[in-house]
DNA sequence: GTTCCGCATGAATCGATAG
DNA sequence: ACTATCGATTCATGCGGAA
């Protein structure tokens, strides 16, 4: 089965009128935060954000499925010495359009931004919020499930090595037997705190958040050939993450040049995963 | 020089009203969450929360000196499927109070409470939020620095075996001073998520915060022989902290069990401190 | 082929300076 | 007085070149 991955250069609010209610399984999406990107994205005032995004976020409410979830990636900066509050104060005018705010999810970034001051320590760590629009919404725990702490040093340790390979090159499940049973066993589901290092100094593509934040949500509230929308695209992140799964995407951008780039870069990684089953297929002749 | 602990029974709202104005340096408090089960025990409705807490932090705004900074840790329950917004609202209240909402500090519990749920994952965090009373408060960083990153494995590998011993062995700072002098270079100044285990074996009472948790706050916010205040004692973590620390404090519990816990408890601690002082001078006499 | 070291690079924030 | 711009400060990460 095919995946598609379409990609829209213009302004979300405009872009989204155009796309059918009630299509997409999932919206993960990073909009430029309130007074920051000036030089790409002419930088939102914190106090006209809400009046920006809220015909944003209506267009969102009206192309996802009931079942289906919208993930919110923003944090507040600090002005004149506080907190601005109008990240809660968007959570509540959401709700009263009619979205669910169901949990938030905290991304404690390991490498944060550098900096010392006298009243204040540096920031490390982003909002995510889950909204849905009914509360049926899809969850695929499973998808997600991480090891547990002694996982590796307790159940590892007591293969030989012969095992370990012999386990690990088989196909179909990437696991072999034995080793998924005990993968059943010793994962864990994980928690509301994500822990993931931004990618910096990435020359390729400098993404705003890692590939992992995007494909764990993806993983979680998904299945293969479910479709994934990202109105604020950027350089793509979540388009790729999303073909990497086999889900199907749409990606919307303002600027044309993110567009392109995208665009290229989708074409790479299609060939490159075809070139890759190509020689799957070859090698299980 | 001596340390007071004075603890207090009674409700908060009242007791704050015989304490004068600009007296405390710290208040660090984690008051009863909202419960939607009107009827248990103590447990404010979330639709109450607000015109319950507000009376009492306008009270904790005229106790706390000009310097000084209140730290609260909070956390939004679910409630019908989604994550209430009385927090939100109640940070936007208490601005409207005369508060400055500095920052929002993050406690990512290690050890969180289990559980599972088909639509929501384990709660692994909880809100501190630190607000002021103007912007020229006490911020002492260096108190609560941390080591660097690769500290060990980048820095003291390059010592010989025979540096680490003669220099550990020396008596006084702990560190000979060539260690101590890459101490300092290589502490670092913590983020605001602060990553720490809940106490889950604590004999008395049920798990609350780890002690560690006052102590930080104390620690970064106060000097020695400054004034604590928790408004919300419980068993007296906060109080035993400000104990430990040289600090003097004050404690508001509504449970007079609670409050004789707490005042026997310290009894001990005071002694003990007193008999370790008496060996100390013994000892180096 | 490793391992190691140096280096640029960030969704930052404050305070001073300039219009 | 109030707003824009700039320099200083700071640290985890991954890349590239060197040993």
């Amino acid at each position: 089965m095919e995946i598609n991955t379409d990609i829209f250069c213009g302004d979300a609010s405009d872009i989204l009128q155009d796309i059918e209610e009630n299509c997409v399984d999932l919206i993960v999406t990073s909009p430029p935060y309130a007074d920051q990107r000036k030089d790409t994205y002419g930088g939102i005032p914190a106090d006209k954000y809400i009046e920006w995004f809220l015909p944003i976020s209506k267009e969102l409410l009206r192309v996802l499925k009931p079942t289906g979830t919208f993930v919110l990636n923003i944090k507040e900066r600090v002005i004149n010495g506080e907190r601005s509050t109008y990240v809660m104060e968007l959570i509540m005018e959401m709700r009263k359009q009619g979205w669910l705010w169901t949990e938030e999810f905290i991304w404690h970034k390991k490498n944060c931004y550098p900096g010392k001051w006298p009243n204040r320590f540096r920031d490390a760590w982003e909002r995510l919020l889950q909204f849905n629009k009914t509360k049926q919404f899809n969850m695929y725990q499973e998808a997600v499930m991480v090891p547990m702490g002694n996982w590796a040093k307790t159940r590892l340790k007591n293969l030989s090595e012969t095992d370990k390979i012999r386990d690990n090159s088989r196909v179909g499940s990437g696991f072999g037997k034995n080793i998924s049973n005990w993968l059943t066993r010793d994962m864990a589901y994980p928690t509301n705190v994500l822990h993931l290092s931004t990618e910096c100094s990435n020359r390729s593509h400098s993404a705003t958040f890692p590939m992992e934040l995007p494909s764990w949500f993806i993983k979680l509230f998904t299945k293969e050939f479910d479709t994934v929308l990202d109105p604020f695209m950027g350089s793509g992140t979540t388009l790729f993450a999303a073909e990497k799964l086999r889900r199907n995407s749409i990606g919307i951008d303002i600027l044309d040049e993110y567009c392109q780039m995208a665009k290229e870069e989708i074409k790479e990684k299609e060939l490159c995963h075809f070139e890759k089953e190509e020689e799957y297929a070859f090698a299980n002749k």
